[in-house]
DNA sequence: CGGTATCCAAAAGGATACTG
DNA sequence: CAGTATCCTTTTGGATACCG
């Protein structure tokens, strides 16, 4: 992989650029972990995701179902009934995202270390 | 890894999440993509990114460079250079992002697809 | 319950001018 | 050349109120 090709051009970015910020936002890499451990209505992906908004929420799971790594499940009922979960592509997206967040998790270490001697060098 | 202990707490993200974001920030995924490939100067990674700001590509560099995942070497010569390079770690980085963005570079089809089928089926 | 619409505050990002 | 400082615009995110 080059650089090129990642690059913005006038006034745009390229568009994998746009679905890997999809996958890394706030709130997307939340919600696919937990998607990924099992199918959430909207109400329990607000409780499992912390403090987010209802409209972030929102937000964030339509760019995901746009995307074509969630699946909605609207069920006709009242009250109303809607489940989230993940496509076959979320699942593999899902997968990326966590090891990522696994690798800084494994080198959180590391990064204390380099950030302590960072500020020392310059205190 | 469940996504609690990626959860906000009062007023402030977990410490690796941070650094989930400056590695798959704006410029910072382009910085450690070029950075992998070889090592760069200042003005050099300005033209490889396309269309950065100095303030932008500053400011990345100098979180990288504190997280510990890249190298500044700076020589005392006039006029200044000064050469930017990838840590043990920084390439730990590098690879993982660089994972995640040959995926969405595999399945940007899938993607545009589930797309157009979003978009149609609310048109 | 699961949203949408509106408004507002905060943060990110960039243009420009300046410096060692 | 490689930044820093300042100002300003754009984007993001959340609070609130309302709807089917």
């Amino acid at each position: 992989m080059t650089v090129s090709g990642w690059n913005l051009d006038s006034d745009q970015m390229c568009p994998q650029r746009l679905v890997l910020e999809h996958v890394t936002s706030r709130w997307g890499v939340l919600a696919l972990i937990a998607l990924e451990e099992r199918s959430h209505r909207f109400s329990e992906l607000r409780r499992a995701l912390g403090r987010v908004s209802e409209k972030m929420l929102t937000q964030t799971l339509q760019t995901l179902e746009r995307d074509g790594l969630v699946h909605r499940d609207a069920k006709p009922v009242i009250p109303p009934r809607v489940d989230y979960s993940l496509t076959d592509l979320g699942r593999e997206a899902a997968e990326q995202v966590r090891a990522l967040a696994a690798w800084t998790e494994r080198r959180m270490d590391d990064v204390h270390k380099a950030r302590a001697a960072y500020d020392e060098a310059r205190s």
